[in-house]
DNA sequence: GCAAAAACAATCATGATTGTCTTTTATTTT
DNA sequence: AAAATAAAAGACAATCATGATTGTTTTTGC
Protein backbone atom coordinates (compact mmCIF):
# COMPACT_ATOMS: atom_id res chain seq x y z
CA UNK A 1 0.00 0.00 0.00
CA UNK A 2 2.52 2.04 0.75
CA UNK A 3 4.19 1.39 -2.77
CA UNK A 4 1.71 2.51 -4.52
CA UNK A 5 2.15 6.63 -3.65
CA UNK A 6 5.70 6.33 -4.55
CA UNK A 7 4.78 4.44 -7.66
CA UNK A 8 2.46 6.58 -9.39
CA UNK A 9 3.49 10.24 -9.94
CA UNK A 10 0.50 11.55 -11.17
CA UNK A 11 -1.75 13.31 -8.86
CA UNK A 12 -5.24 12.71 -7.44
CA UNK A 13 -5.33 9.23 -6.54
CA UNK A 14 -1.55 9.23 -5.69
CA UNK A 15 -2.04 10.80 -2.39
CA UNK A 16 -4.86 8.62 -1.07
CA UNK A 17 -3.85 5.20 0.52
CA UNK A 18 -6.62 3.02 -1.13
CA UNK A 19 -8.66 4.64 -3.89
CA UNK A 20 -11.14 1.62 -3.64
CA UNK A 21 -11.55 1.30 -0.18
CA UNK A 22 -12.69 5.23 -0.04
CA UNK A 23 -14.72 5.21 -2.74
CA UNK A 24 -16.43 1.40 -1.79
CA UNK A 25 -17.13 3.12 1.70
CA UNK A 26 -18.58 6.27 0.35
CA UNK A 27 -20.94 4.34 -1.99
CA UNK A 28 -21.88 2.59 1.10
CA UNK A 29 -22.83 5.72 2.94
CA UNK A 30 -24.75 6.48 0.01
CA UNK A 31 -27.20 3.24 0.12
CA UNK A 32 -27.91 3.68 3.45
CA UNK A 33 -28.13 7.42 3.80
CA UNK A 34 -30.88 6.91 0.42
CA UNK A 35 -32.09 3.73 2.35
CA UNK A 36 -33.23 5.75 5.23
CA UNK A 37 -34.48 8.31 2.54
CA UNK A 38 -36.92 5.88 1.31
CA UNK A 39 -37.99 5.08 4.61
CA UNK A 40 -39.21 8.41 5.10
CA UNK A 41 -40.42 9.25 1.87
CA UNK A 42 -42.01 5.73 0.98
CA UNK A 43 -42.23 3.87 4.32
CA UNK A 44 -40.39 0.59 5.33
CA UNK A 45 -42.95 -1.58 3.51
CA UNK A 46 -42.16 0.29 0.35
CA UNK A 47 -38.33 0.46 0.68
CA UNK A 48 -37.36 -1.49 -2.06
CA UNK A 49 -33.84 -2.97 -3.34
CA UNK A 50 -34.63 -1.60 -6.85
CA UNK A 51 -36.21 2.32 -5.27
CA UNK A 52 -33.41 2.13 -2.94
CA UNK A 53 -30.76 1.60 -5.50
CA UNK A 54 -32.74 4.44 -7.69
CA UNK A 55 -32.64 7.02 -4.90
CA UNK A 56 -28.95 6.33 -4.36
CA UNK A 57 -28.59 6.99 -8.30
CA UNK A 58 -26.99 3.48 -9.29
CA UNK A 59 -27.96 0.18 -10.70
CA UNK A 60 -29.07 -2.03 -8.40
CA UNK A 61 -26.12 -4.84 -9.22
CA UNK A 62 -23.68 -2.21 -8.14
CA UNK A 63 -25.87 -1.79 -4.98
CA UNK A 64 -25.84 -5.75 -4.24
CA UNK A 65 -21.56 -5.77 -4.63
CA UNK A 66 -21.45 -3.82 -1.75
CA UNK A 67 -24.58 -5.38 0.47
CA UNK A 68 -25.25 -9.22 -0.26
CA UNK A 69 -28.81 -8.75 -0.07
CA UNK A 70 -31.38 -6.40 1.16
CA UNK A 71 -31.69 -6.93 4.91
CA UNK A 72 -27.92 -6.68 4.76
CA UNK A 73 -28.79 -2.67 3.75
CA UNK A 74 -31.76 -2.57 6.12
CA UNK A 75 -29.28 -3.79 8.88
CA UNK A 76 -26.77 -0.97 8.32
CA UNK A 77 -29.24 1.65 7.84
CA UNK A 78 -30.95 0.56 11.17
CA UNK A 79 -27.49 1.08 12.64
CA UNK A 80 -26.54 4.34 11.08
CA UNK A 81 -30.32 5.84 12.20
CA UNK A 82 -29.24 4.55 15.76
CA UNK A 83 -25.90 6.15 15.61
CA UNK A 84 -27.45 9.29 14.46
CA UNK A 85 -30.27 9.42 17.07
CA UNK A 86 -27.16 9.00 19.79
CA UNK A 87 -25.33 11.69 17.98
CA UNK A 88 -28.21 14.24 18.64
CA UNK A 89 -28.91 12.67 21.88
CA UNK A 90 -25.03 13.22 23.44
CA UNK A 91 -25.34 16.79 21.84
CA UNK A 92 -27.98 17.69 23.46
CA UNK A 93 -27.12 16.56 26.69
CA UNK A 94 -23.78 17.04 26.80
CA UNK A 95 -24.37 20.93 26.56
CA UNK A 96 -23.49 21.59 30.15
CA UNK A 97 -26.94 23.11 30.49
CA UNK A 98 -29.01 21.21 33.42
CA UNK A 99 -32.71 23.29 32.67
CA UNK A 100 -35.58 21.53 32.64
CA UNK A 101 -36.22 23.38 30.00
CA UNK A 102 -33.78 23.43 27.68
CA UNK A 103 -33.63 19.29 27.78
CA UNK A 104 -37.70 19.39 27.12
CA UNK A 105 -36.73 21.18 24.04
CA UNK A 106 -33.66 19.29 22.90
CA UNK A 107 -35.68 16.37 22.89
CA UNK A 108 -38.70 17.62 21.17
CA UNK A 109 -36.61 19.05 18.86
CA UNK A 110 -34.65 15.66 18.20
CA UNK A 111 -38.33 13.47 17.89
CA UNK A 112 -39.40 16.26 16.37
CA UNK A 113 -37.17 15.46 13.13
CA UNK A 114 -37.20 12.75 10.09
CA UNK A 115 -34.29 10.39 11.90
CA UNK A 116 -37.21 9.68 14.84
CA UNK A 117 -39.94 9.15 11.86
CA UNK A 118 -37.69 6.44 10.14
CA UNK A 119 -37.46 5.03 13.65
CA UNK A 120 -40.70 4.97 13.75
CA UNK A 121 -41.88 2.95 10.60
CA UNK A 122 -39.12 0.30 11.54
CA UNK A 123 -40.35 0.14 15.08
CA UNK A 124 -43.90 0.06 14.25
CA UNK A 125 -42.94 -2.41 11.15
CA UNK A 126 -41.01 -4.86 13.73
CA UNK A 127 -44.23 -5.17 15.33
CA UNK A 128 -45.12 -7.86 12.79
CA UNK A 129 -42.29 -8.42 11.06
CA UNK A 130 -39.85 -11.22 13.55
CA UNK A 131 -36.52 -10.57 11.60
CA UNK A 132 -36.78 -6.79 11.72
CA UNK A 133 -37.49 -7.17 15.38
CA UNK A 134 -34.23 -8.92 16.09
CA UNK A 135 -32.06 -5.86 14.38
CA UNK A 136 -34.49 -3.31 15.60
CA UNK A 137 -34.96 -3.89 19.19
CA UNK A 138 -32.06 -3.94 21.14
CA UNK A 139 -30.83 -0.59 19.30
CA UNK A 140 -34.24 0.45 21.08
CA UNK A 141 -33.02 -0.62 24.15
CA UNK A 142 -29.53 0.96 24.18
CA UNK A 143 -31.05 4.09 23.43
CA UNK A 144 -33.76 3.70 26.09
CA UNK A 145 -30.71 2.65 28.72
CA UNK A 146 -28.61 5.60 27.66
CA UNK A 147 -31.75 8.01 27.80
CA UNK A 148 -32.31 6.51 31.71
CA UNK A 149 -28.06 6.51 32.40
CA UNK A 150 -27.67 10.15 31.06
CA UNK A 151 -31.04 11.67 33.05
CA UNK A 152 -29.39 10.44 35.96
CA UNK A 153 -26.20 12.07 35.43
CA UNK A 154 -28.10 15.20 34.24
CA UNK A 155 -30.02 15.11 37.72
CA UNK A 156 -27.91 14.00 40.60
CA UNK A 157 -29.89 15.33 43.51
CA UNK A 158 -32.99 14.01 42.55
CA UNK A 159 -32.57 10.39 42.97
CA UNK A 160 -33.27 10.38 46.45
CA UNK A 161 -36.96 9.97 45.31
CA UNK A 162 -36.44 7.37 42.34
CA UNK A 163 -40.31 7.03 41.90
CA UNK A 164 -40.82 10.55 41.30
CA UNK A 165 -37.78 10.34 39.14
CA UNK A 166 -39.25 7.41 37.35
CA UNK A 167 -42.34 9.28 36.85
CA UNK A 168 -41.04 12.59 35.21
CA UNK A 169 -39.10 10.48 32.50
CA UNK A 170 -41.82 8.35 31.84
CA UNK A 171 -44.01 11.06 31.46
CA UNK A 172 -41.71 13.08 29.00
CA UNK A 173 -40.75 10.54 27.29
CA UNK A 174 -45.19 9.26 26.65
CA UNK A 175 -45.90 12.47 26.09
CA UNK A 176 -43.27 13.82 23.64
CA UNK A 177 -43.21 10.44 21.66
CA UNK A 178 -46.78 10.85 21.49
CA UNK A 179 -46.99 14.09 20.40
CA UNK A 180 -44.23 13.49 17.93
CA UNK A 181 -46.70 9.82 16.28
CA UNK A 182 -49.71 12.12 16.28
CA UNK A 183 -47.99 14.55 14.24
CA UNK A 184 -47.10 11.94 11.63
CA UNK A 185 -51.01 10.52 11.43
CA UNK A 186 -52.46 13.52 11.35
CA UNK A 187 -53.80 13.50 15.02
CA UNK A 188 -51.92 17.06 15.98
CA UNK A 189 -53.33 19.77 16.78
CA UNK A 190 -49.94 22.29 16.67
CA UNK A 191 -51.63 24.79 18.50
CA UNK A 192 -51.69 22.68 20.94
CA UNK A 193 -47.83 21.89 20.82
CA UNK A 194 -46.90 24.66 23.12
CA UNK A 195 -49.00 24.48 25.79
CA UNK A 196 -48.34 20.99 26.28
CA UNK A 197 -44.83 21.51 26.51
CA UNK A 198 -44.99 24.44 28.84
CA UNK A 199 -47.19 22.06 31.07
CA UNK A 200 -45.08 19.32 30.89
CA UNK A 201 -42.05 21.10 31.72
CA UNK A 202 -43.97 22.56 34.69
CA UNK A 203 -44.75 19.46 35.85
CA UNK A 204 -41.47 18.13 35.63
CA UNK A 205 -40.65 20.78 38.07
CA UNK A 206 -42.83 20.02 40.32
CA UNK A 207 -42.06 16.47 40.48
CA UNK A 208 -38.34 17.67 41.33
CA UNK A 209 -37.48 17.04 44.95
CA UNK A 210 -37.03 20.68 46.50
CA UNK A 211 -33.53 22.23 46.73
CA UNK A 212 -32.40 22.18 50.49
CA UNK A 213 -30.93 26.11 50.03
CA UNK A 214 -31.57 28.52 47.39
CA UNK B 1 -90.79 -15.43 -1.83
CA UNK B 2 -93.80 -16.79 -0.07
CA UNK B 3 -94.09 -19.22 -2.49
CA UNK B 4 -90.88 -20.87 -1.51
CA UNK B 5 -91.64 -21.84 1.60
CA UNK B 6 -95.19 -23.51 0.71
CA UNK B 7 -92.80 -25.33 -1.48
CA UNK B 8 -90.22 -26.34 0.11
CA UNK B 9 -91.35 -28.32 3.07
CA UNK B 10 -87.65 -28.29 4.62
CA UNK B 11 -87.29 -26.41 7.74
CA UNK B 12 -84.45 -23.42 8.14
CA UNK B 13 -83.92 -21.53 4.45
CA UNK B 14 -87.73 -21.29 4.51
CA UNK B 15 -88.19 -18.81 7.24
CA UNK B 16 -85.72 -16.23 5.55
CA UNK B 17 -87.06 -14.00 3.33
CA UNK B 18 -83.88 -13.29 1.28
CA UNK B 19 -81.15 -16.15 1.57
CA UNK B 20 -78.95 -14.75 -0.84
CA UNK B 21 -79.00 -11.15 0.61
CA UNK B 22 -77.94 -12.78 3.90
CA UNK B 23 -75.22 -15.17 2.60
CA UNK B 24 -74.13 -11.97 0.91
CA UNK B 25 -74.37 -9.91 3.96
CA UNK B 26 -72.64 -12.55 5.87
CA UNK B 27 -70.05 -13.13 3.69
CA UNK B 28 -69.19 -9.60 3.41
CA UNK B 29 -68.72 -9.10 7.41
CA UNK B 30 -66.60 -12.56 7.32
CA UNK B 31 -64.40 -10.63 4.64
CA UNK B 32 -63.88 -7.52 6.61
CA UNK B 33 -63.49 -9.33 9.96
CA UNK B 34 -60.49 -11.29 8.25
CA UNK B 35 -59.16 -7.72 6.53
CA UNK B 36 -59.11 -6.62 10.23
CA UNK B 37 -57.43 -9.61 11.68
CA UNK B 38 -54.75 -9.88 8.75
CA UNK B 39 -53.96 -5.94 9.53
CA UNK B 40 -53.62 -6.45 13.11
CA UNK B 41 -51.71 -10.22 12.71
CA UNK B 42 -49.70 -9.17 9.75
CA UNK B 43 -49.74 -5.36 9.06
CA UNK B 44 -51.15 -3.23 6.80
CA UNK B 45 -48.48 -3.58 3.74
CA UNK B 46 -49.09 -7.83 4.24
CA UNK B 47 -52.91 -7.25 4.43
CA UNK B 48 -52.80 -9.02 0.83
CA UNK B 49 -55.64 -10.57 -1.26
CA UNK B 50 -54.99 -13.95 -0.65
CA UNK B 51 -53.91 -13.44 2.69
CA UNK B 52 -57.76 -12.31 4.03
CA UNK B 53 -58.98 -15.00 1.53
CA UNK B 54 -57.51 -17.55 3.54
CA UNK B 55 -57.87 -15.86 6.97
CA UNK B 56 -61.72 -15.83 5.74
CA UNK B 57 -61.90 -19.61 5.22
CA UNK B 58 -62.56 -18.79 1.29
CA UNK B 59 -61.26 -18.78 -2.75
CA UNK B 60 -59.92 -15.60 -3.80
CA UNK B 61 -62.07 -15.73 -6.46
CA UNK B 62 -65.10 -15.73 -4.18
CA UNK B 63 -63.87 -12.82 -2.32
CA UNK B 64 -63.42 -10.54 -5.34
CA UNK B 65 -67.33 -11.08 -6.55
CA UNK B 66 -67.75 -9.23 -3.41
CA UNK B 67 -65.70 -6.66 -3.32
CA UNK B 68 -64.46 -5.54 -6.82
CA UNK B 69 -60.88 -5.05 -5.54
CA UNK B 70 -58.58 -4.99 -2.88
CA UNK B 71 -58.97 -1.31 -1.79
CA UNK B 72 -62.66 -1.80 -2.03
CA UNK B 73 -62.41 -4.06 0.87
CA UNK B 74 -59.96 -1.71 2.60
CA UNK B 75 -62.24 0.68 2.27
CA UNK B 76 -64.98 -1.54 4.07
CA UNK B 77 -62.71 -2.87 6.57
CA UNK B 78 -61.84 0.79 7.57
CA UNK B 79 -65.48 1.98 7.62
CA UNK B 80 -66.27 -1.03 10.09
CA UNK B 81 -63.34 -0.18 12.10
CA UNK B 82 -64.36 3.49 12.58
CA UNK B 83 -67.62 2.15 13.80
CA UNK B 84 -66.11 -0.02 15.95
CA UNK B 85 -64.26 3.05 17.68
CA UNK B 86 -67.31 5.02 17.89
CA UNK B 87 -69.43 2.27 19.59
CA UNK B 88 -66.38 2.04 22.05
CA UNK B 89 -66.89 5.30 22.46
CA UNK B 90 -70.66 6.32 23.04
CA UNK B 91 -70.59 3.21 25.12
CA UNK B 92 -67.93 4.87 27.01
CA UNK B 93 -69.23 8.12 27.26
CA UNK B 94 -72.60 7.28 27.59
CA UNK B 95 -72.66 5.60 30.85
CA UNK B 96 -73.60 8.96 33.12
CA UNK B 97 -70.43 8.33 34.61
CA UNK B 98 -68.86 12.01 34.27
CA UNK B 99 -65.62 11.18 36.45
CA UNK B 100 -62.62 12.23 35.10
CA UNK B 101 -61.04 8.79 36.78
CA UNK B 102 -63.80 6.73 35.23
CA UNK B 103 -63.43 8.88 31.21
CA UNK B 104 -59.37 8.26 31.66
CA UNK B 105 -59.78 4.57 32.35
CA UNK B 106 -62.43 3.88 29.33
CA UNK B 107 -60.46 5.50 27.15
CA UNK B 108 -57.43 3.63 28.35
CA UNK B 109 -59.01 0.74 28.12
CA UNK B 110 -60.11 0.88 24.54
CA UNK B 111 -57.24 2.11 22.91
CA UNK B 112 -55.49 -0.56 24.57
CA UNK B 113 -57.51 -3.00 22.21
CA UNK B 114 -56.86 -3.82 18.90
CA UNK B 115 -59.04 -1.82 16.87
CA UNK B 116 -56.98 0.83 18.08
CA UNK B 117 -53.57 -1.46 16.61
CA UNK B 118 -55.05 -1.68 13.74
CA UNK B 119 -55.87 2.33 13.41
CA UNK B 120 -52.40 3.00 14.16
CA UNK B 121 -51.41 0.50 11.51
CA UNK B 122 -53.61 2.55 8.96
CA UNK B 123 -52.45 5.96 10.34
CA UNK B 124 -49.14 5.20 9.89
CA UNK B 125 -49.38 3.36 6.63
CA UNK B 126 -51.44 6.60 5.11
CA UNK B 127 -48.08 8.80 6.26
CA UNK B 128 -47.15 7.39 2.52
CA UNK B 129 -49.71 6.11 0.69
CA UNK B 130 -52.28 8.64 -0.58
CA UNK B 131 -54.57 6.44 -1.99
CA UNK B 132 -55.44 5.09 2.13
CA UNK B 133 -54.92 8.62 3.41
CA UNK B 134 -58.20 9.86 1.48
CA UNK B 135 -59.96 7.33 2.77
CA UNK B 136 -58.87 7.40 6.58
CA UNK B 137 -58.49 11.20 7.54
CA UNK B 138 -62.32 12.13 6.91
CA UNK B 139 -62.72 9.04 9.77
CA UNK B 140 -60.17 10.22 11.78
CA UNK B 141 -61.03 13.62 11.73
CA UNK B 142 -64.70 12.63 12.41
CA UNK B 143 -63.45 10.71 15.77
CA UNK B 144 -61.86 13.94 16.71
CA UNK B 145 -64.36 16.18 16.50
CA UNK B 146 -67.06 13.59 18.45
CA UNK B 147 -64.49 12.75 21.13
CA UNK B 148 -64.24 16.82 21.33
CA UNK B 149 -67.90 17.40 21.01
CA UNK B 150 -68.47 14.67 23.68
CA UNK B 151 -65.84 15.84 25.99
CA UNK B 152 -68.25 19.61 25.97
CA UNK B 153 -71.20 17.91 26.71
CA UNK B 154 -69.41 15.58 29.59
CA UNK B 155 -68.16 18.94 31.43
CA UNK B 156 -70.37 22.05 30.30
CA UNK B 157 -69.22 23.68 33.96
CA UNK B 158 -65.61 23.82 32.18
CA UNK B 159 -66.59 25.89 29.21
CA UNK B 160 -65.72 29.22 30.74
CA UNK B 161 -61.68 28.48 30.37
CA UNK B 162 -61.52 27.38 27.12
CA UNK B 163 -57.36 27.14 27.23
CA UNK B 164 -57.70 24.68 30.26
CA UNK B 165 -60.40 22.57 28.76
CA UNK B 166 -58.46 22.19 25.43
CA UNK B 167 -55.30 21.16 27.18
CA UNK B 168 -56.55 19.34 29.68
CA UNK B 169 -58.12 17.11 26.33
CA UNK B 170 -54.59 17.12 24.34
CA UNK B 171 -52.97 16.00 27.05
CA UNK B 172 -55.08 12.96 27.89
CA UNK B 173 -55.14 12.11 24.11
CA UNK B 174 -51.42 12.47 23.50
CA UNK B 175 -50.51 10.74 26.98
CA UNK B 176 -52.82 7.79 26.46
CA UNK B 177 -51.81 7.40 22.62
CA UNK B 178 -48.34 7.97 23.14
CA UNK B 179 -48.53 4.89 25.78
CA UNK B 180 -50.34 3.41 23.85
CA UNK B 181 -48.24 3.28 20.41
CA UNK B 182 -45.01 2.65 22.91
CA UNK B 183 -46.90 -0.24 24.41
CA UNK B 184 -47.06 -1.26 20.73
CA UNK B 185 -43.38 -1.03 20.36
CA UNK B 186 -41.56 -1.98 22.70
CA UNK B 187 -41.36 1.00 24.15
CA UNK B 188 -43.54 0.97 27.31
CA UNK B 189 -42.18 -0.04 30.68
CA UNK B 190 -45.49 -1.47 32.21
CA UNK B 191 -45.01 -0.73 35.34
CA UNK B 192 -45.41 3.11 34.65
CA UNK B 193 -48.50 2.92 33.12
CA UNK B 194 -50.47 3.00 36.29
CA UNK B 195 -48.24 6.02 37.55
CA UNK B 196 -49.10 7.98 34.69
CA UNK B 197 -52.66 7.24 34.67
CA UNK B 198 -52.57 8.45 38.01
CA UNK B 199 -51.05 11.33 37.54
CA UNK B 200 -52.98 12.58 34.25
CA UNK B 201 -56.05 11.95 36.40
CA UNK B 202 -54.61 14.42 38.76
CA UNK B 203 -53.35 16.94 36.33
CA UNK B 204 -57.36 16.97 34.41
CA UNK B 205 -58.64 17.62 37.98
CA UNK B 206 -55.91 20.67 38.52
CA UNK B 207 -57.56 21.77 35.36
CA UNK B 208 -61.16 21.55 35.87
CA UNK B 209 -62.37 25.47 37.22
CA UNK B 210 -63.28 25.04 40.95
CA UNK B 211 -67.31 24.11 41.53
CA UNK B 212 -68.54 27.89 43.25
CA UNK B 213 -70.16 25.51 46.12
CA UNK B 214 -69.08 21.88 46.83
C1' DG C 1 -89.46 -27.62 -13.09
C1' DC C 2 -86.57 -24.01 -15.48
C1' DA C 3 -84.19 -20.01 -16.89
C1' DA C 4 -81.74 -16.11 -14.74
C1' DA C 5 -78.90 -14.49 -11.28
C1' DA C 6 -75.88 -14.80 -7.60
C1' DA C 7 -72.18 -17.24 -4.94
C1' DC C 8 -68.13 -19.50 -5.30
C1' DA C 9 -63.88 -21.62 -7.36
C1' DA C 10 -60.04 -21.99 -10.46
C1' DT C 11 -56.96 -20.36 -13.84
C1' DC C 12 -54.42 -16.83 -16.57
C1' DA C 13 -51.58 -12.83 -17.81
C1' DT C 14 -49.20 -8.94 -15.90
C1' DG C 15 -46.14 -6.40 -13.13
C1' DA C 16 -43.08 -6.00 -9.14
C1' DT C 17 -39.46 -7.67 -6.04
C1' DT C 18 -35.82 -10.74 -4.82
C1' DG C 19 -31.41 -13.09 -5.11
C1' DT C 20 -28.04 -15.05 -8.35
C1' DC C 21 -25.15 -14.97 -12.24
C1' DT C 22 -22.56 -12.96 -16.07
C1' DT C 23 -20.38 -9.14 -18.36
C1' DT C 24 -18.08 -4.77 -18.68
C1' DT C 25 -15.22 -1.18 -16.89
C1' DA C 26 -11.91 0.81 -13.68
C1' DT C 27 -8.22 0.31 -10.46
C1' DT C 28 -4.30 -2.12 -8.19
C1' DT C 29 -0.40 -4.88 -8.01
C1' DT C 30 3.62 -7.00 -9.71
C1' DA D 1 2.33 -3.63 -19.63
C1' DA D 2 -0.21 -7.67 -17.97
C1' DA D 3 -2.58 -10.18 -14.56
C1' DA D 4 -5.51 -9.75 -10.71
C1' DT D 5 -8.97 -7.55 -8.22
C1' DA D 6 -12.83 -4.56 -7.25
C1' DA D 7 -16.72 -1.65 -8.85
C1' DA D 8 -20.62 -1.17 -11.58
C1' DA D 9 -24.17 -2.61 -14.78
C1' DG D 10 -27.18 -5.77 -16.80
C1' DA D 11 -29.64 -10.12 -17.47
C1' DC D 12 -31.88 -14.03 -15.36
C1' DA D 13 -35.26 -17.20 -13.06
C1' DA D 14 -38.26 -17.67 -8.99
C1' DT D 15 -41.80 -15.90 -6.16
C1' DC D 16 -45.75 -13.27 -5.17
C1' DA D 17 -49.72 -10.03 -5.52
C1' DT D 18 -53.07 -8.19 -8.57
C1' DG D 19 -57.13 -7.94 -11.59
C1' DA D 20 -59.59 -10.32 -15.20
C1' DT D 21 -61.62 -14.25 -17.20
C1' DT D 22 -63.93 -18.56 -17.33
C1' DG D 23 -66.32 -22.45 -15.33
C1' DT D 24 -69.33 -24.65 -11.64
C1' DT D 25 -72.75 -24.86 -8.08
C1' DT D 26 -76.60 -22.89 -5.54
C1' DT D 27 -80.47 -19.87 -5.06
C1' DT D 28 -84.31 -17.30 -6.90
C1' DG D 29 -88.60 -16.01 -9.31
C1' DC D 30 -91.90 -17.38 -12.57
Amino acid sequence: MARTAIKTLKPGPALELNVQAAKSAATRARLIDATIRCIIKHGYSRTTTPRVAEEAGMSRGAMLHHFENGSALMQAAIAELHEKRLRAFRQSAGSSVHEVHTLVRAYWKQISGQTFTAFHELALASRTDKDLANILVPAQEEFRVRWYLQAIELFPEWQGDRARFDLALALSQNVLEGMAINRLTHGLDERMVEPILIDLERQIEALKPLPKKV
